[in-house]
DNA sequence: AGCTAGCCTGACTCATCAGTAAATATAACT
DNA sequence: AGTTATATTTACTGATGAGTCAGGCTAGCT
């Protein structure tokens, strides 16, 4: 990794290069993260070691502990980027002005989105136990809040008409499984694109899987329209 | 050795001391591998140890490799309970004379119940890592034959009107998204019934969220389609 | 009683890792 | 050049936990 810092790296300031520094730090701590997110998802928490990490990285094991103060920091981290994934959803659909049922689609896609990319994907989320106590409790805390905000985004939705009558906590659980299981099915050289996934998602979600209208429709016309 | 013909055909007292012991020897091993599933849901795979699971059954170590020669046939044994909820699930969706979609909410109750019973809540399904490579040849193997017959179902239901048009492929995905999701939260002394769960999730798979017909609910009659 | 066979246990072995210490390399600045 | 701060490595430690072994207990048979 000889990575040739001349072009910035002058006579400027010292203060540039203590920058560069912090840059070329968080870029690393940042690869790390994807590498351990990565391998969690693929092998497993504990299926994972730390040597297995660093090798992917080619570096030594304790370099890791450089950016990250044990494995546990780790999963810890990936805790994080889904949480904040979801609150950035429920920020989203806050935001956006419409029906409850419009705010959890738009929610939900956010989310799937954060799983999707290269850091988001945690089926390390079920992983809970793994997580340091106090970790876990934060964890914990702040999964719950989340899981109650998509309780009332669905009450929403059934208050104004939206959504169909259905009890909001189950449905919640109902569309959260759907997503979160996501990460243990996709794999970025299956045949769906993210994008495809998520409409398709979205659309049964919304309407479910009856056809809609009549029980016997032989005529069976080419819609080309979802 | 000493195979005992005279078992049978002599004094029945014999035979019937064998038989107990089969007995008692085959209650042991659902013993075993029933506590050890719970614990595996509960805390992970390799986050349980061969000394918890002993514990828990108030006897030692070697005991449980009387019954099972290994942790990993013990996860194995999981699975193939998970496998044959599946399986019993799809044989009673064929038997069944309807639509693809009856057939499938009917294959997708009985895995449902399965995942529900003592035994066959398994979040240790994720887990195929950590089974023997030969074991995990074989379990993927035959989930992947459980899910194309879940996607045929569906394309079943396409087919004969009583799904509308979507990816047989993808919609399998989400409905078994949700259902094997469903231990990831669900417990005993939760508020809902497993009754109550799968009668919301099966109306939700049909019928989706959405409101039925109109934004003002005024009649539910015929729906016109643009 | 005495023998046999299966069942169970305490006390080991051995491998796998998370995490650390000390030494070495690299860059940054004077 | 020398000096300092940071990065990285090789080589360890210590703990945990899967699986084994040799002996002991108990039930059933003769």
């Amino acid at each position: 990794m000889s990575d040739t810092p001349s072009a910035a790296t002058r006579a400027p300031a010292p203060g540039r290069a203590a920058f560069d520094r912090d840059e070329q730090r968080r870029r690393k701590r940042e690869a790390v993260l994807r590498v351990a997110a990565s391998a969690f998802n693929r092998r497993g928490f504990a299926n994972t070691s730390m040597d297995d990490v660093a090798s992917v990285l080619g570096v030594s094991k304790p370099t890791l502990y450089q950016y990250f103060k044990s494995k546990q920091e780790l999963l810890y981290a990936c805790h994080q980027v889904a949480m904040d994934n979801g609150e950035a959803g429920l920020a989203l659909a806050a935001a956006h002005d419409g029906t409850g049922l419009e705010k959890l689609i738009i929610y939900l896609r956010r989310y799937m989105e954060g799983i999707f990319g290269d850091l988001g994907n945690c089926p390390v989320l079920t992983d809970v136990d793994s997580l340091a106590p106090e970790d876990r409790a934060n964890v914990v805390a702040r999964r719950k809040r989340i899981s109650a905000a998509t309780k009332e985004l669905i009450a929403l939705g059934v208050a104004d008409g939206s959504i169909g009558p259905c009890d909001p906590k189950l449905a919640s659980l109902f569309a959260l499984g759907v997503v979160n299981w996501i990460p243990a099915w996709y794999r970025d050289s299956g045949p769906n694109t993210p994008e495809e996934i998520m409409e398709s998602f979205a659309a049964l979600l919304i309407s479910g899987l009856a056809a809609p209208a009549s029980p016997k429709p032989t005529r069976k016309r080419a819609k080309s329209q979802a």
